[in-house]
DNA sequence: CGAATTCTATATCGATCGCTAGAAAACGTG
DNA sequence: CACGTTTTCTAGCGATCGATATAGAATTCG
């Protein structure tokens, strides 16, 4: 194996070219994008990115995937790194409200809002099964933070789970709305209310 | 005005061809449904649609009029009914958590769901619109609540009034993804806890 | 150099989109 | 009956969708 390839050189650079697929896979969503506009913003003709990607669907795919690294990877860090699990979903809840509203990016979450109304339910069904992930995560944690001692022993992990799910997917909805950083840090703040204390 | 009219009557019910109309909007959103799928589904031809609505958009928006008579007004009477605010709030969510997980319905709310990917951004603005005026109007029911001693003065009247809407929106994307009726009863009755005492 | 290889550019493909023209069908009225 | 009116049916419009066939350009290897 060579270092140098036979053949004529691509024209393009391969993960800044899937960069731009998926800011523009962020902001409309799957469908909403066509392949027009995606060689546009990447930079190449229409055969490359069949090329280099094999269709739009595994296209998107690999921009989830992507996603799932860089923009999403904030959630499970968050979580990780505090010392109690109440402390995690706090600044879960505030860094997305930073998160979803970022000036340089498209708002709010590709997870929650790239396949809302999609005629291909694969899809669709593909994101939902993330976004059911991260609850069974959610789930999983409070769970064991109540066998710890860390929550109440009355606590339902399920509900609790459903409850910070449906605030995350809340904020992102009124990101793309239009709401402020600010904002949607007083309703996490409001939010994380309804967590029960030790 | 004779009460017969005069050529050929039409086949078929225009209210409910439009009814029909918008339970597919409902479910599959505003781009999703193709004319096709709508003429088979109002049993009627393309012809017969156009004249009768106008276009696309036109029957969607005459969808989205009829949706908030019927189908979101159950918001406005809970809040209207209820003694006070917190019992109108906790009304709402309840209600809504019954009413976006209805077996007969699709799930979730037109205004939430139906255009949230949309190419067309006329469209997807006036569902937006429509829902920061729902927004504005609990800020102004929880002003009043405010000021009439209802609620505690320190209370930030547009912070709890996204923070609700952020709650129904994220418990319409749930019904969505699949979550039951007493699942969303318990993630509302959690949320309420957040609204402040007096 | 020529041959093999790899990528790019043009020009579509069939399918579907929202939408409509034109003719035929079904009614009340003379 | 014929006539005007209204709706329905059939067929198809131009545009766009995702995806591709084909030919040419740019490189490495022999």
């Amino acid at each position: 194996m060579s270092t140098t390839r036979r053949g004529r050189p691509r024209g393009y650079d391969r993960a800044a070219a899937l960069e731009q697929a998926l800011v523009l896979f962020w902001d409309r969503g799957y469908e909403a994008t066509s392949i027009a506009e995606l060689t546009a913003a990447m930079g190449m003709g229409a055969p490359s990115l069949y090329a280099a990607f094999g269709s739009k669907r595994q296209l998107f795919d690999e921009v989830v995937r992507s996603y799932g690294r860089t923009y999403h990877a904030f959630m499970a860090r968050a979580l990780v790194e505090e010392p109690t699990l109440r402390r995690g979903v706090e600044r879960l809840l505030r860094e997305a409200a930073s998160e979803y509203t970022r000036p340089d990016r498209p708002p709010g979450c590709l997870v929650i809002s790239a396949a809302v109304n999609c005629s291909s339910p694969d899809v669709e069904q593909a994101l939902r099964t993330l976004r059911a992930s991260d609850v069974k995560a959610f789930e999983h944690l409070i769970k064991s933070a109540t066998s710890a001692g860390e929550l109440p022993s009355d606590t339902d992990p399920h509900s609790l789970a459903l409850f910070t799910s449906v605030t995350l997917q809340g904020m992102a909805q009124q990101a793309r709305d239009g709401a402020t950083r600010t904002e949607l840090e007083a309703v996490a703040a409001l939010a994380l209310t309804s967590w029960p204390w030790t």
